[in-house]
RNA sequence: GGCCCCAUCGUCUAGUCAGGUCCAGGACACCAGGUUUUCAUCCUGGUAACGCGGGUUCGAAUCCCGCUGGGGUCACCA
């Protein structure tokens, strides 16, 4: 039997998911439930890396895990998380997460004394050692480096001071980093998407292990908690490749197994740049700057900040700060987190078989001969495989994503369209709910759901079922072309269709649209003549919905007032 | 700039490891038809790529070298 499998996701709490991540951690998490499937055992860890204390929040981690468990990607170790939803039929109560094999805590700051530890074994080895240089002094030797057009090593000072004495300066409490002596020889990483990588000993110095203020760095954490933890197998984006070699010395001088390590491509935006969370920041600028704003759109942001965040290009403004601003402006922000394509409506089936897709390729063929594309969750988790991650770089497509996801709300049905249709309106426009509830928005499915390319698009869809029967314009060029042109034979079908609505019964959409047939044949008029002057009269428009819903969604009274106002409109006219 | 990674239609990719079945297949987008009372859905067809230059070989998208291009990384961030 082949050995059981452990992988990880370990974000770093400073924001929400980005896509990125979330193809990662979907990746890990196929890897895990592949293993599991195969009957080698297979675990799936969530650790949260918040040894940033400046940029570590909780309210990122909260979201992280709540965006991970909306894409279906659930961890078996790590912290708690009730998948639960109040007010949501499609999430039935569940925990998942916790300690069961007692490796925890999975918050790397409740993990300092594990860290100290084995840092403190390393000093005494000599394989590591505390230097006492300050930030400034660094970075001054770090500018002669880079005025002399070399590369900047950390030229090893600190050794010059005789052990005793830096033992001693530790020992009293000085402050100091701590930093691994770096093997001088070459380190080979055998990677699993890119082959073997032989990085020279030139390319790296002495790094920092732990920080002035008693927190380990990235490195020396992340090398101890995958080692305490079991993890097998890493995957991570492409940009951690060169800090391999530097995580297998440190194994090494600490006695750990090297992990199977697989690096994968980055995603980028459509013209090339990194797909950064930056991105939405900048298209506000950009809108902020063309329309010549100089002062804050919306009283969230104050003046001053407004001024920073304009002149900083680094600077971020809080995402709900920012959402407010853009659509004070009139401008759409690009989708780049987790979170933002959930509001705007895209399914999380969706989303994680493009992005696994974006890297990955299954190489099986459907039964008609294509190459298999349309896949979920559980296919990963059967057949994910290293051997199918790609090398090459992946522009991020947003006409293929929309397509999947109009394809994926296709294969819904009616009634689960309309369970996830409500419950996302119910979270990102609740007045869609207040004013269809959810007999109308059930009544609705069937007709909302072809025209959908997001959940977001439902709304125009029935836009004119949410205005008040005096609510609406009419559309002269639609009145005229259905009423009014040539013998204005339209219009006299709409007068006498409108009295033979009390003979409509019962009021639903197949009796309507059995009612306006026999009407058309009775009068001997195409269903063009009779249909589009009702259609434009009771929504203002020449496009709807098939009219037999459309009618039946509005009731009875609706139409007869609509019709009313619209007959006397086009006498007007 | 040093080091490292990558390179097939506009985009995501199959084919590359084990060279011929590939004048390169699929998907999205685009274009043209068709179905439909509107819109959308849906159906049919079409345009479109092996970055360049050298090798090796009877034969190269596939192997080798160089070039070009893209990317990553050079923090007391992760």
């Amino acid at each position: 039997m082949p050995d059981p499998v452990v992988t990880r996701f370990a974000p770093s709490p400073t924001g929400h998911l980005h896509v990125g991540g979330a193809r990662t951690a979907l990746f890990c998490w196929a890897l895990a439930r592949r293993a599991e499937n195969d009957g080698s055992g297979g675990r799936f860890v969530l650790r949260i890396e918040d040894t940033d204390q400046a940029r570590s929040s909780d309210a990122a981690s909260a979201g992280i895990l709540e965006d991970l468990a909306w894409l279906g990607i659930l961890w078996d170790d790590g912290p708690e998380f009730s998948t639960h939803q109040e007010g949501r039929a499609s999430s039935p109560p569940g925990v998942i997460g916790g300690d069961s094999r007692g490796v925890g805590p999975y918050y790397q700051a409740q993990r300092l004394d594990l860290y100290n530890e084995h840092i403190a074994k390393l000093i005494e080895a000599d394989a590591a050692y505390p230097a006492f240089e300050s930030p400034d002094e660094l970075e001054a030797k770090r500018k002669e480096a880079i005025d002399a057009k070399v590369g900047y090593r950390y030229d090893r000072s600190a050794l010059d001071i005789p052990r005793d004495e830096r033992m001693a300066r530790l020992a009293k409490g000085d402050d100091h980093v701590v930093r691994l002596k770096m093997p001088d020889e070459p380190i080979t990483v055998h990677d699993q998407v890119l082959g073997d990588v032989t990085v020279g000993p030139d390319e790296f110095d002495d790094f920092i292990i732990r920080k002035r203020d008693g927190f380990p760095t990235y490195h020396l954490a992340v090398v101890v908690d995958d080692a305490l933890m079991g993890v097998t197998h890493v995957l991570r984006g492409q940009e951690h490749l060169i800090n391999t070699p530097r995580h297998i010395a440190l194994q090494r001088a600490l006695g750990f197994d090297t992990p199977t390590y697989a690096h994968m491509p980055l995603i980028f935006n459509p013209d090339g740049s990194k797909m950064s969370k930056r991105d939405k920041d900048k298209a506000a600028k950009k809108a902020c700057k063309d329309a010549g704003v100089d002062a804050p759109p919306v009283a969230s942001v104050s003046g001053e900040a407004f001024k920073k965040w304009m002149k900083d290009k680094t600077r971020q403004l809080p995402s709900d700060q920012l959402r407010e601003l853009a659509a004070a402006v009139g401008v759409t922000l690009p989708e780049i987190d987790v979170e933002d394509f959930r509001r705007a409506g895209y399914l999380p089936g969706a989303l994680c078989n493009f992005l696994a897709l974006l890297g990955w390729n299954p190489k099986q063929k459907t039964a008609d001969g294509k190459d298999l594309e349309t896949f979920d969750n559980a296919f990963l988790a059967e057949h994910f495989d290293l051997k199918g991650i790609g090398k090459g770089q992946a522009k991020f497509d947003r006409a293929k994503l929309l397509s999947f996801n109009s394809d994926a709300i296709g294969r819904l049905d009616d009634a689960e369209f309309a369970r996830v249709w409500r419950d996302w309106a119910g979270a990102y426009d609740p007045e869609l709910v207040s004013k269809l509830g959810d007999d109308k928005i059930a009544l609705f499915a069937g007709a909302v759901k072809p025209r959908c390319k997001t959940l977001a698009d439902g709304r125009g869809v029935v836009q004119f079922a949410l205005v008040d029967d005096d609510g609406y314009e009419f559309d002269g060029k639609a009145v005229h072309k259905a009423m009014l042109k040539g013998d204005a034979k339209g219009l006299e079908m709409l007068q006498t269709f409108a009295g033979a609505l009390d003979a409509i019964d019962p009021w639903d959409a197949p009796t309507i649209d059995a009612a306006v047939e026999a009407f058309a044949s009775e009068h001997e008029v195409g269903m063009g003549k009779i249909a589009q002057p009702i259609r434009v009269a009771v929504t203002g428009a020449g496009v709807s919905p098939p009219l037999g819903v459309t009618l039946a969604v509005l009731g009875r009274e609706s139409v007869q007032a609509r019709i009313e106002r619209c007959l006397a409109f086009a006498e007007q006219a």
